[in-house]
DNA sequence: CGTAGGCTTGATTCTTGTCAACCGCGGTGG
DNA sequence: CCACCGCGGTTGACAAGAATCAAGCCTACG
């Protein structure tokens, strides 16, 4: 999983940041200048590391750092009082969590490492600095906050409108683009270090069904599993079922009231 | 509806302001000066009317403004092939939609008006400067925009793991508590121009469902309905019935990075 | 006065959950 | 080195929650 082919679709990363995760998905945003490439790269140069399975954030504490992931998977979830959890948002490489550190709030849910992960911390004020000097990367920053909220709202469609096919198929195909936006897509193929229960929390079904409706996508030769290595062998026949367009990542970021404005106010058009 | 009493929690709002919505909400945010207020004041000075049942923006079109919701009731809403449809978002009045404008995407879903409302546009551009030049009002924005997430995660919650007496008690204490933001929970009653049909394409469930459950409810004494008005007898045991706690609507704001930076920035502790 | 949309209710079906058992594998400790 | 243990996956039998189908009612509105 370390090797990373370059990111489908958005503007060209310079080769030598090739294997920085957050600026392969930014730049399916805006579009980064050498310099903004630096300056990310630099961002992310103080790394960490955690185990599986740990809290990187948990609920109630107030979070410090904003951090970036850069390879590896993470995943907010939320307990439940009845003893039940749901798991609400994954983290790729490249993606941030969580904004959430720069209102300084105990959090309300927990955000814990799947696999073994290398992070990047970020301080509140370094952010803030960023969204302040660097209009394009603030740009980026932006449309990476309008995915993030589009992709609740598709597992809000999924959960609210699809039956257990769909809500499957569905975050099958979604995996699958954001793998590919940061260029780990390999033939269809892509890493889902997930349990079948882990599956059953995140779509609101139970790990019984989860297997069931599998074994049956297996039968039908939709997918291949081996390992926590996932196939989709009929990817348009997956993305039927659950309705699935990848409109809604916005994936082909283009020009933008946000990236123009903020250029025209870093050249002083408004100061 | 038009009778707003004071808002409840957040730092309060200078009396000649207290009949905008949207002063009221960010008020809980941040703390706003009377300058701030007068900013506010004026970028929602230009209105517009809409019926109910129109669309304000649709799906596939793109937004050329962001709009504040100033009286009346809107929804997100997307319709999905097989004629079903999804209500994710309600706008009540105080609320932004959509930010959406400032990526100048065509939209993937719609929005509508649900009772006559009355709307502020404002520009993209004008927001921009809003977000350059003053501090506390992007505060607010900030911690607006984590609300609205915060809302989102919490719909994933009730969907995947609640079953269709949580889903509706969830919802309706979420609604309670927002119109008291606002100043506009009286006596624990809300107006929910709704039909039952439109419940259970928010919550995922069929309209027959929703009609026994409320009238359960009805029957245990734990609502009261009149025309389109909700009245909830026994909050605390709607609370409970669903696990509600209103920490995610963030209403107690306190002092934060945002804020904090977001002022010093602007008197010129980093320029 | 007629009609359509929304509400209400009953009968029935079906998707998904629950309970229970068994298998296979990897890790651990004797 | 091997026995044991626990977790994750798999499968079957059964139960339950919600959907579906269908009909009647009320009321706002043309």
């Amino acid at each position: 999983m370390e090797q990373a082919s370059a990111a489908v679709g958005g503007t060209p990363v310079p080769e030598e940041f090739n294997d920085n995760a957050l600026i392969r998905k930014l730049s399916h945003f805006a579009p980064l200048s050498v310099a903004d490439c630096g300056v990310l790269d630099e961002l992310v140069s103080q790394e960490e590391r955690m185990s599986a399975r740990v809290d990187i954030f948990s609920e109630g504490t107030v979070p410090q750092y904003v951090f970036v992931v850069l390879e590896g998977m993470a995943v907010r979830y939320r307990d439940l009082p009845d003893g039940g959890r749901q798991l609400m948002t994954f983290f790729l490489p490249g993606d941030l969590c969580d904004m959430h550190a720069l209102i300084a709030k105990p959090m309300d849910h927990s955000i814990s490492a799947i696999t073994p992960v290398r992070l990047a911390a970020i301080s509140p004020a370094r952010m803030m600095d960023i969204f302040a000097h660097h209009p394009r990367i603030s740009a980026a920053l932006w449309w990476n906050l309008m995915q993030e909220e589009a992709m609740l709202r598709e597992r809000i469609v999924a959960l609210g409108r699809r039956d257990a096919r769909g809500r499957i198929a569905y975050f099958l195909c979604e995996m699958l683009w954001r793998y590919t936006a940061i260029g780990m897509n390999n033939q269809q193929s892509l890493l889902l270090p997930l349990t079948q229960t882990e599956l059953g929390d995140t779509l609101g079904l139970t790990p019984v069904h989860i297997n069931r409706i599998l074994k049956e996508f297996r039968e039908n030769k939709l997918i291949k599993v081996q390992n926590k290595m996932m196939t989709l062998l009929k990817l348009s026949a997956l993305q039927q079922l659950s309705g699935f367009t990848k409109d809604y990542l916005l994936l082909d970021g283009t020009t933008n009231y946000v990236t123009k404005y903020l250029i025209e106010e870093a050249n002083g058009a408004y100061h």
